[in-house]
DNA sequence: TTTGTTGCAAAAATTTTGCATTGTT
DNA sequence: AACAATGCAAAATTTTTGCAACAAA
């Protein structure tokens, strides 16, 4: 079956033999595990990775994350705090995020009436738009769920208190 | 006369007092400076007040900008580079961003449909929005100034180079 | 074969922290 | 006087790099 990976991987493929690099079997380890997860740390991917596979250094998963980066397949994100996230961005086009200030939760939406108003901006503004992050912060109403799953308080990111 | 910087202290003023938190002198210093930069870094902070005033400990920029942002004044922003750039929000509720890929300009605007869209998708999604960032990246079409003013090759991030 | 990649450890770069001293309320 | 902030240097984090051994084209 064609899945969604294949897709990835022959992106992959293609991108790579363009510019003379090489397919490795850690490359492909590290997209694999990449496509599994979203926006997920270099760290923690590092761990994922060794968990199942044979272990890889952690240098080599910083430096296949920024190829992805560079290749189109992954973006870098950072929410709130200090660590870098990336994201499968290839086949998700309209990849945005509400963040939950409490709990941290992430959930991602999209919404092609922005989608266009940016377009519209970009234009008015002289810019060929190739690329958007779109984060919106709040606090989230399942409060069931959003104080248990509390991990680490986030702190808060330019809020006011009062 | 009554400036926004005034505004801006009577904030910090109020907001330090509500905390029993002290209005010191490098706390002035800090906001006064951060007032007059848009998305600017602890480290150009730093040397842009060594320049003008006292020596100011960078542990001291990085101390106060952290405090702006809890108080609402400041908010914490990553564009394409891991620095982090703090900006003024307090008095630019909408504050969103274009970035130009090739020389790194950085153009402010705003667009009140796309707030409302935000809020909207919020809404739906059961968040209370707080606050939101929004970057935009591409080319600028100012071709003259374009290639002249590179400062640093900004990698593409997450841009198909195809 | 040739050229690019990995792993490791060392180095960079960025941000935070401990603690004695100093300044504000 | 009490309590918080600063400065400095040391520490903690996060990410990058140099280089010899290794693997893919």
């Amino acid at each position: 079956m064609a899945t969604e990976v294949d897709t990835e991987i022959t992106h992959l493929k293609n991108q790579l033999a363009q510019r003379h690099l090489k397919l490795t079997r850690q490359r492909e380890i590290v997209l694999d595990a990449f496509l599994k997860n979203d926006h997920i740390t270099a760290e923690a991917l590092y761990q994922q990775i060794a968990k199942t596979n044979a272990h890889l250094g952690l240098a080599t998963i910083y430096r296949t994350l920024n190829l992805l980066c560079e290749l189109g397949i992954g973006q870098e994100r950072h929410f709130g705090d200090n660590k870098t996230t990336f994201d499968n961005v290839l086949h998700k086009k309209h990849h945005d995020h509400l963040i939950c200030y409490k709990c941290g939760k992430i959930v991602e939406f999209e919404c092609s009436e922005i989608e266009k108003l940016q377009e519209e901006m970009a234009d008015k503004h002289g810019f060929i738009l190739q690329n958007h992050k779109l984060e919106l912060y709040g606090y989230c109403k399942d409060i069931e769920n959003c104080e248990k799953s509390i991990t680490t308080p986030t702190p808060a990111v330019g809020v006011p208190t009062s």
